[in-house]
DNA sequence: TTTAGGG
DNA sequence: CCCTAAA
């Protein structure tokens, strides 16, 4: 059954640590996809902020220099070449596959640095306003790469702004319709930014807010840059910012997580219960929802950051003693040691497979994006560091014994965003011989498909937040042979990596409105027989109306598609059913017996709650004798 | 997880 | 049937 399947990949979901994984068939289903092109595929890149911190005069006249016209143009005609020569060959392609479903990994994103900026954005005023649009593309076959296009950029105040078009009719054609925009970003007061596209393109601006720091030799990159982000002028009111969007991370994701649980057959989830070592499934259930929630989300990581900040002040330039952060104290340099400087301009992360079809909107697309870079955000991430293409595990090496010094050509050095392999207990669906289940190089790859939303793409979507379509999401927990990533090749200056990463977190949650997403189905209605009406008119006898619990398993134990509340709704609608004149009912008719039962026992249990209901079934005469049902008070 | 009710 | 506040 499709839908059920569905429901499997969905919820699997994501495999960050304690998620189950995807039934291998559905994996599979995904590997089986793939082309030899598709190792082009890589991870996702998450595009990000970062900032070199340089003395203000240096720092400014390289920030306006990064985007004076010509450079500026260049890059655009660079860009739009590249999207040309991409996309042309998947243009064939995808004709091929007639008006079924696009499938797309997305292989960067910006994102905004302003939650402000972001939620007001209208469609109409991308032109103006000042951020960025970068979406990146490319389709299962490899051929289709289209970015957005940096259009222009202005500069107040020491702010950057990049304002970034689509250009339709250019990266359109890889969807099908409409540009792709999954955001803006706002470079208020980015300090740095780095986009790899084709050519990458390096803003620096603001330098009075601190994004970067410089780093000791012995210091290590994620402790550092877990200050960073909050080290800012505003620091405060980031951080109240960040907490409320973590707020509405968590509430984005519960539903979600529910959903998936909801969704899985039990016998699934017991599977996955005894994966983890639970004896019991329901409590394998809760415990792992609950570890991953407590344990993995967006809550420690949003506590880990706040330890750290005020753990090891001495650890970081950036944090001040009263453990708050100031721009002021990050330009002190360490005393010892030579000072690496790098800039990070994005991030790989983990594959998100995408899957939508050509008829969903682009409104709908953005919001499967956004909700599978929540998933994998919610897993916990951290960051890898690469030396060469290699990746450094050992963590206590110093930099300098790890190749990375002032001295070096740090273009060998590359950064990774992945889940937190340590997290991972056991990898599940191990034997499946198509999944490397090397969990320190996890690489997440989702899919999603919008199958309900097949409305008609409308414009409206993507810039109206109060009529946001559903969209639907499922989430394959997959594990990709790509472990180890192309460092990114132009990047250099300073490292204020979490603070990409805090970014990317903050800004996740903020642009997703809760929807609901296809994947809670509605159940197929399954009107009552006259048999079953039969079998909860007499539990509801015995057992009064407020223990549905008790009357689905004495009288419905076997019928798994009957819930308590099912019943509870079901004996409900009976009760009106039988208030009403029998004309006005619907559905088959329930024999008028079995109706006046209702009534008789509704009276009754009305007059009686709780008093027989720790005891069987209540052989109370009034009620057998129907006089409840007149006066309702027969006692 | 259940219960209780509104949607 | 769904969704959820409460318990």
């Amino acid at each position: 059954m499709v839908f059920k399947r569905k429901l499997d990949c969905l919820s699997v979901g994501f495999d960050f640590p304690n998620v189950p994984r995807a039934p291998r068939s559905c994996r599979r289903k995904v590997v089986n996809n793939k082309t030899d092109d598709d190792t082009q595929i890589c991870a996702i890149e998450l595009l990000a902020l970062a900032g070199k911190l340089l003395q203000e005069s240096e720092s400014s006249s390289a920030s306006s220099n990064a985007f004076d016209g010509t450079n500026h143009d260049n890059f655009g005609k660079e860009i739009k070449q590249e999207q040309e020569d991409k996309c042309k060959p998947f243009k064939s392609e995808s004709s091929d596959q007639g008006n079924s479903t696009e499938k797309c990994v997305v292989n960067s994103f910006s994102f905004p640095d302003n939650e402000d900026n972001m939620e007001r954005t209208p469609m109409s005023d991308y032109k103006k306003i000042p951020g960025l649009t970068a979406v990146g593309c490319k389709n299962m076959n490899g051929n289709c790469d289209f970015y957005v296009k940096s259009e222009g950029i202005t500069g107040e105040t020491g702010d950057v702004n990049v304002n970034t078009g689509f250009e339709q009719g250019e990266a359109t054609d890889c969807l099908g319709d409409g540009g792709l925009i999954t955001g803006t970003c706002n470079l208020e007061d980015a300090t740095a930014l780095g986009v790899q596209f084709p050519k990458s393109v390096r803003v620096v601006g603001d330098l009075k807010s601190p994004s970067s720091m410089d780093m000791t030799p012995n210091g290590s990159f994620a402790r550092h840059g877990n200050h960073t982000n909050l080290g800012r002028r505003d620091d405060d009111e980031n951080f109240y910012s960040y907490q409320k969007l973590s707020n509405k991370f968590k509430s984005y994701r519960s539903p979600t997580i529910r959903k998936i649980r909801k969704s899985l057959s039990s016998k699934y989830w017991k599977q996955v219960s005894r994966d983890f070592g639970h004896s019991r499934a329901d409590v394998g259930v809760k415990t792992l929802y609950r570890k991953r929630k407590s344990c993995y989300g967006f809550n420690a990581w949003q506590r880990e950051i706040i330890y750290k900040r005020k753990r090891s002040p001495d650890r970081s330039s950036v944090v001040t003693s009263d453990g708050g952060l100031s721009s002021g104290s990050v330009s002190k340099l360490p005393e010892k040691g030579d000072t690496v400087k790098l800039s990070i301009k994005s991030f790989r992360i983990p594959e998100l497979f995408i899957e939508v079809p050509e008829t969903a909107t682009v409104g709908s697309l953005k919001r499967t994006v956004m909700e599978a870079v929540s998933v994998l955000l919610s897993g916990g991430i951290r960051v890898g560091v690469l030396m060469h293409g290699k990746k450094v595990r050992d963590d206590r090496k110093t930099l300098s014994q790890t190749g990375i010094s002032c001295d070096e050509n740090l273009d060998n050095l590359g950064f990774t965003l992945e889940p937190s392999p340590s997290k991972v207990p056991v990898p599940l669906c191990s034997e499946d011989p198509n999944v490397p289940t090397n969990p320190t190089n996890l690489s997440e790859r989702s899919a999603a498909s919008p199958m309900l939303d097949s409305g008609i793409p409308h414009a409206d979507d993507v810039i109206s937040s109060g009529n946001i379509v559903d969209s639907n999401l499922e989430l394959v927990p997959y594990q990709s042979d790509i472990s180890v990533d192309e460092p990114s090749l132009d990047s250099r200056a300073l490292v204020p990596l979490p603070t990409e990463e805090v970014k990317a977190l903050a800004i996740v949650p903020l642009n997703q409105k809760p929807k609901r997403t296809e994947l809670a189905q509605r159940r197929t209605r399954r009107p009552f027989s006259v048999t079953e009406v039969e079998a909860l008119v007499q539990a509801v006898e015995e057992l009064g109306t407020g223990r549905w619990r008790d009357v689905k398993l004495r009288a419905f134990e076997n019928a798994d598609h009957r819930t308590y509340v099912d019943l509870k709704d079901k004996w409900k609608t009976l009760v009106h059913t039988a208030s009403i004149a029998p004309q006005q009912r619907r559905g088959e008719p329930v024999p008028q017996e079995l109706l006046d039962r209702v009534l008789r026992a509704y009276g009754y249990w009305s007059q009686h709650q709780g008093k027989h209901q720790a005891r069987g079934a209540p052989k109370d005469p009034d009620m057998n004798r129907g006089r409840a049902l007149e006066s309702g008070v027969s006692v």
